[in-house]
RNA sequence: CGCGGGGUAGAGCAGUGGUAGCUCGCCAGGCUCAUAACCUGGAGGCCGUGGGUUCAAGUCCCACCCCCGCAACCA
């Protein structure tokens, strides 16, 4: 790792009309997670996370709760902030698109650039519109019958005058970064998708809205007709974030130009990134990110979670029943990163169990009582003559953690430190301290001591998965101190979390 | 139509041509330091279907079947 450059990841910004979806929570732990493995390496890092809050479907959900937009703007945004705590995120700023001061110079910025560059141009533009959803629609969308699926009546054809962003002329460049990795798409099987995708060439995109149809948004610089649709303005936060459009912009010179950076997205967003934002940047003359990393979808017990089905799973009732780490152990671990993946209450109550509270938690608890019953003191260094055996198991353990990391396949990653908790529950069996300590208290001791270590070593390199877990451990084993501290029940047992079972 | 993903034990997945693995669940033993935890063993698979290449195919090739996504703002 000789890469020591500052390093920068994102999530997607939330759209505030809905509440936290635990497919965000998904997106935010991951990118907290490998933010936190990034300090950890010591590289200087920047998180940043936000909400998406123009647009017609705000105002209108504002309209009908007979609120000022702003002010529901607010109060939604808030609670995606607020995932911050109950998520133990480490994010270092929160961007909202609605921050005039902070966000808007920035798209006015890029937009200006784009527009001297002759990359966006007033077109007449033909669409479908259904008054009665008040949004526009495809031949795709409709019905059998040519017919707006939810109002069952044909939709409007609206002539308007639009700003476009010339993507398709960006095409071909755009195809050439996807596929030399300049512009590195994770997982791989993304990349060939989007890049078919790209070579097949991008389209031109609508950049505005008459501000008559869009009025909660950005106005276009010069153009007060017209508003910024949702690319300019949402896509820019990753800069404007840190400072682009500001005077004096330290943070952008260092982690976007200066920086490595990585965007963490879901995979229905793909193609707006690796297309729309890069042809953005391209246009604008500013450096492109280096990675984009698409996540898939949760089902709820194999169904697509919809408001209607009433499945949706709302991370923060999931964070009350079972604590931060148990969720976010679940999403790291359970979910192979990239794919789709089920989200059942049964499967991860088994998993908590199996591995958090009989795993973890027992495996603790057990070296805990025999270290302190026999007054063993953490501190030690394990040496390379004496202690080979654990030394190396802590070792393969570390390879195995470094090497799916690298990679970012971070449920490959916990399962590496899990894999080593395993095997200490067998050697216990094996080596059986409790019995040593009795017979030959030295040794005794002495293999407690490699206990010990093995369990700080994990303890310390949960810290980016399990950030309270890990915390918690320290505690317990006296990292750093030098004596062991309470004994602490981690992960309950279900029956004690619930009371049956 | 096309593009992408997937089809391997009850469930979720790993498998780079060479005796089918992992986690969970289930059953039986063992142990007692520990959160009725832990350890060991076992049952359970014609690896979507049909062809082909090969000494050898879940793994390569061809055809087909089934499931899931796929341009607007829904994570």
């Amino acid at each position: 790792m000789t890469d020591k450059k500052p390093f920068y990841i994102t999530t997607s910004i939330a759209y505030v009309n809905a509440a936290p979806h635990i497919g965000f929570a998904m997106e935010s732990i991951e990118a907290d997670a490998i933010a936190r493995w990034m300090r950890k390496k010591e590289r200087e890092t920047f998180f940043l996370t936000g909400t998406d809050e123009h647009g017609v479907k705000i105002q209108k959900t504002a309209n009908e709760l007979g609120r000022d937009v702003k002010e529901l703007c607010d109060e939604n945004s808030n609670k995606f902030r607020n995932l911050r705590a109950i998520l133990n995120l480490s994010n270092d700023d929160f961007i909202r698109t609605s921050d005039k001061e902070n966000h808007w110079p920035g798209v006015r910025k890029i937009w200006h650039l784009m527009k001297t560059k002759g990359d966006i141009e007033k077109r007449k533009y033909e669409a479908l519109y259904c008054y009665g959803c008040e949004a526009f629609f495809t031949e795709k969308d409709l019905d059998e019958n040519g017919e707006c699926p939810n109002h069952k009546r044909k939709p409007e054809v609206i002539a308007e005058e639009n700003y476009f962003f010339n993507l398709s002329r960006y095409s071909d460049e755009i195809a050439e970064l996807i596929e030399t990795g300049k512009l590195r798409i994770i997982p791989d099987f993304r990349k060939t998708e989007i890049l078919n995708l790209a070579k097949e060439g991008l389209h031109d995109v609508s950049f505005s809205r008459p501000a008559e149809k869009l009025p909660w948004g950005i106005p276009v610089p010069g153009d007060p007709s017209q508003t910024m649709y949702v690319w300019c303005d949402a896509l820019t936060n990753y800069i404007s974030g840190i400072g682009y459009g500001q005077t004096d912009d330290p943070l952008f010179q260092d982690f976007w130009e200066g920086g490595e950076v990585m965007h963490v997205i879901g995979k229905d967003i793909l193609r707006f990134h690796a297309g729309v934002w890069i042809g953005m940047l391209l246009s604008a003359g500013i450096k492109i990110p280096d990675m984009i990393f698409v996540h898939g979808f949760l089902t709820s017990d194999g169904q697509k979670m919809s408001k209607s089905l009433g499945n949706v799973v709302d991370p923060i009732d999931e964070v009350e029943t079972y604590g931060v780490d148990a969720v976010r152990y679940f999403l790291l671990r359970e979910v192979p990163v990239g794919r789709d993946a089920d989200y059942s209450k049964k499967r991860f109550e088994e998993m908590y169990q199996a591995h958090l509270a009989n795993g973890l938690g027992n495996l603790s608890s057990r070296i805990h009582t025999l270290c302190l019953r026999n007054n063993v003191a953490p501190g030690y260094v394990l040496d390379e003559e004496k202690d080979g055996e654990f030394l190396r198991l802590i070792k393969d353990a570390a390879a195995r953690l470094d090497s799916a990391m690298k990679e970012f396949v971070l449920h490959e990653a916990l399962s590496a430190i899990f894999s080593l908790v395993e095997i200490l529950d067998q050697k216990m069996t094996e080596l059986k301290p409790w019995e040593m300590v009795k017979k030959e208290p030295e040794k005794g001791a002495h293999l407690l001591r490699n206990f010990l270590a093995a369990i700080s070593w994990i303890a310390d390199h949960l810290e980016p998965f399990l950030p309270g877990t890990a915390e918690r451990m320290k505690k317990m084993f006296g990292v750093g101190t030098k004596s062991l501290g309470e004994p602490a029940m981690l992960f309950p047992r279900t029956e004690m979390l619930f009371g049956d079972k």
